[in-house]
DNA sequence: TCGTGATCATCT
DNA sequence: AGATGATCACGA
């Protein structure tokens, strides 16, 4: 079912390319996969086949989707007038160390150094099968955009070190958002408090659909 | 249980 | 309509 690992940027540049224009029944049947019938349980459905279709480490836990080119990859659901129209959830937030972690050596930066973004019609449009791969972009964040992500960080961490995790609301931040990310709201994981450690609901990061939005739409 | 893959459901 | 907060599936 999984293809073998692209062993180049270029290889897995052309593999993407190729896969545009399909739908993703049409890449599942080629793979051998079913695909989910039901919607509201088809979610990651897109990201995990589009994985399986480019040859992404079967377990790439904390690094990198293709280990070997440090490229990972992301989906992007594109609304009717092409843009996308979800946030794009990026990584769980660090509960714990959020007051020791550095922008340098970030979960955020690492994950964001290199991405293949692949644009696809949102589920929304129709069923799971039906949605159509678009032109895949390989993506390193400017000079300019990553100033931005790291000020967006910068402000969010300290907030969340600081303790303050449970005020933030999604508005804060620019470029980046932090939002709820667990099973259900009433999962707690140990945290920042003002006074010291404590039990706070997991949060996670999630590029803004404006932000992605102008990437995609920067040339290469 | 947590992190990664995301989208859903609802409120404004 | 768009964004926020909540939720679903799966593997280690």
């Amino acid at each position: 079912m999984r293809r073998p690992s692209p062993e180049s940027l270029a290889e897995l540049v052309v593999r993407a390319h190729a896969l545009c224009g399909h739908t993703l029944g049409e890449v599942a049947a080629g793979l051998g996969v079913p695909v989910p019938s039901v919607r509201r349980s088809a979610k990651g459905f897109a990201g995990q086949l589009l994985e399986l279709a480019l040859g992404a480490a079967a377990d790439a836990g904390d690094g990198p989707d293709f280990p070997a080119l440090g490229v990972e990859l992301k989906t992007i659901p594109l609304g009717a007038r092409g843009q996308p129209i979800e946030s794009t959830f990026v990584c769980a937030v660090s509960m714990a160390e959020a007051g020791r972690e550095e922008w340098a050596t970030s979960r955020l930066r690492r994950r964001l150094a290199h991405v293949l973004f692949v644009p696809l019609s949102s589920a929304r449009l129709g069923t799971p099968g039906e949605r159509r791969i678009g032109q895949a972009r390989l993506w390193q964040p400017s000079p300019n955009e990553e100033a931005l992500l790291r000020a967006d960080w910068e402000d969010l961490m300290g907030a969340i070190g600081a303790g303050h995790a449970e005020e933030l609301r999604a508005e804060r931040g620019a470029a980046l958002q932090v939002r709820p990310k667990a099973a259900s709201a009433r999962v707690r994981t140990v945290g920042i408090m003002p006074d010291g450690a404590g039990r706070v609901a997991p949060l996670g990061f999630y590029l803004r659909a404006r932000f992605t939005a102008q990437l995609l739409a920067a040339r290469s």
